[in-house]
DNA sequence: ACCCATATGACAGTATGCTGTCAATAGAGT
DNA sequence: ACTCTATTGACAGCATACTGTCATATGGGT
């Protein structure tokens, strides 16, 4: 299975690899979905509800959806609709804001709390398997690389 | 802007840092489509049809829309709506396919292949300054990984 | 010839993300 | 106090990809 080279006249080398780097992206990308989906759906979850629960459960601070939505690079939007779903769950609730009057703030319920716990000891060893053998200096170079696009696609 | 770090205990190291990489290729992903939209709409046309219009071009032989699908690593039914809006547009057609009377070939048309000429004429630039200064090696790299994380997806 | 697994397209329904627009809120500057 | 801007949520609409299901077509095995 290979995919076309997308390299064009005109590209430098680097500007030719960077396409295949951005191909491989979007189908890995979809990849991922498809296993999350997998892996979250014994506990009832979709891959984009346990993302929002992941995200709600490492805030340091309560926070209103529009900031959880920040973090993850999504609008508030698709946040929102995600959360108000995991509220009808009871496994997220919203706080009042005492800043602000419309804002409410998102946290854990002890019930999401125990799923998303339940969601972290199915990922691990999922996680601990699929990246088995692949250099670890490599996975940080990976990381490192994204970073460094998703920076310079979203600043210009 | 940084990510929550996703270690748990039960990770190992690889397995820690494969779950930021999860993480920032959900996000590279958001902001690549963005871009793609971007760079695509002058043309009139998406990222998606953009995508699709690519993957015709990049083909050695006329083929049937799942066969473009598997190449992209996506569902029949997401091409085949895609490629039914590109032919209404006459960016593609379909050909009578002698060993398949149910599954045409898609090809590009003339018109086709001059809006995605015109697309490359705009990506060119648009990728080659989006690697600038990237080390060759670690796109590389970075590609590599991706690839590897995907045929285990897959595959398992 | 027949049967069956596979491939393909068609159709319906769902999930997720986006943009656009509006009103309410908060906060900074005057 | 007043105004202006940014933030936030609510609501509507759209684009994209998914699953599930069906009928049709192909090709291999019997």
């Amino acid at each position: 299975m290979t995919i076309p080279s997308r390299r064009y006249a005109g590209h430098t080398r680097n500007g030719s690899v960077l396409s295949e780097l951005i191909l491989r992206t979007f189908r890995v990308h979809g990849a991922l979905l498809a296993a999350g989906d997998r892996l979250a759906h014994p506990l009832g979850l979709t891959a984009a509800r346990w993302q929002v629960l992941g995200s709600v459960a490492g805030l340091a601070q309560p926070a209103p959806v529009a900031h959880v939505a920040r973090e993850m690079g999504l609008t508030r939007q698709s946040v929102q609709r995600i959360a108000d779903q995991l509220v009808a769950d009871a496994l997220l609730e919203y706080q009042d804001n005492p800043h602000h009057k419309r804002a409410p703030l998102v946290v854990m319920t002890a019930r999401g709390r125990r799923v998303f716990a339940g969601m972290t000891e199915r990922q691990v060893p999922w996680a601990n398997d699929l990246a088995r053998g692949v250099p670890g200096r490599d996975l940080e170079v990976a990381i490192d690389v994204l970073r460094r696009v998703e920076e310079r696609l979203v600043s210009g």
